[in-house]
DNA sequence: CCTTGACCTTCCACCTGCTGGAACCCTTAT
DNA sequence: ATAAGGGTTCCAGCAGGTGGAAGGTCAAGG
C-alpha cells in the first residue's frame, strides 16, 4: 500500500502519517522510487494510534500503549492505570468547560443583544 | 506601575503581559531606563483580556471584544453574537469530551487491571 | 512518444498561546 | 562594594500537527 491508501483506510491524513513516521511510530519500507510501502500491520498500528488519539491519549501515552499492545506478556493493570489517569484529565477538562459555560451563558442571557450600546457581557469582562 | 505590579494586580504573568504587548494589545510608555510604565487604563485592559481568556475566548475574539469595549457606540448584539458562538464551541467541546469519557470509562470498567495480559482496553483500540 | 493529472517525495514555515532560559542592565539596601 | 531582586532583550521550545513550494513518478489517453 502507498500512503494514500493507508490514509484512506486508517482515516488519518497522509501528512499526519508522515509525521508519525518522523516521531518513530512506524518505519515503513521504501520502494525503489522512494515511495513508502505499508503492510497491514502498520496500517493496523496507525488505526490504533488514531483511535487512542481520538480518545484523548497524548502521543506519549500512545507510545506506551503501543509498547504494551505489542508486549504479549504485559499486565492489564499497566494499561488500566494510564486509562484511568486519562479519564481523570478528561473529567477536569469537562468541569472547567462547564464552569466557563455557566458564566458565559448567564452573561448571554442578560444581554439584550440589540442596537443599544449597553452590554452586560462587556460590563462584566471590564469590572475589576 | 512597573510590569511586576501589573502582573500582580491583573493576575497575568509578566511574560504574558510582554507577549500581549508584542501582539499589539497594549502599548505601555517606557521610562528613561527602558522599563515599561503602565497606567490604570492598561491594567484594566489586561484584566479584561485575562477574564475573557479564562472564559475561553481566543486572542482574536479578545481583539474584537476590546475594540467593541472601547467603542461607546457599539451595539450589544455584536458582542452577544461572539459570545454565543463561543458558547456553541464550548458545548461542542463538552460533547466531545463526554463521548470520549463514556467510551473510556466503559473500557476501564471492563478491564480487570491485574497481572494477566488480557486487556479489553487494548483489544478495543486494536480492533479494526 | 508526449502530455496531463494524480500521486508521491522532502523541507521549511506556521499555527495557538504562551513559557523557560540565557545574558545582560537598573535600583535599592546594607 | 556588593548582593538581591527588579527589569530588558532575544531565541528556543512545548503539542500535534498543517500548508505550501519545488520537484520526482506513474498510468492513461491522444
Amino acid at each position: 500500500m502507498n500512503i494514500g491508501d493507508v490514509a484512506e483506510r486508517s482515516g488519518l491524513p497522509a501528512k499526519t502519517i508522515r509525521y508519525y513516521e518522523d516521531i518513530g511510530f512506524i518505519k515503513p519500507r521504501r520502494g525503489a522510487n522512494g515511495y513508502r510501502h505499508f503492510d497491514e500491520k502498520e496500517l493496523h498500528k496507525l488505526a490504533f494510534i488514531g483511535r487512542a488519539r481520538s480518545l484523548g491519549f497524548t502521543i506519549e501515552d500512545c507510545r506506551t500503549l503501543l509498547a504494551l499492545y505489542e508486549d504479549k506478556h504485559r499486565a492489564s493493570a499497566d494499561v488500566k492505570r494510564i486509562a484511568k489517569q486519562n479519564l481523570k484529565e478528561i473529567d477536569a477538562k469537562i468541569a472547567d468547560l462547564k464552569a466557563m459555560r455557566a458564566t458565559l451563558s448567564h452573561l448571554v442571557a442578560e444581554c439584550a443583544g440589540d442596537d443599544r450600546p449597553d452590554c452586560p457581557i462587556l460590563n462584566d469582562l471590564g469590572r475589576m
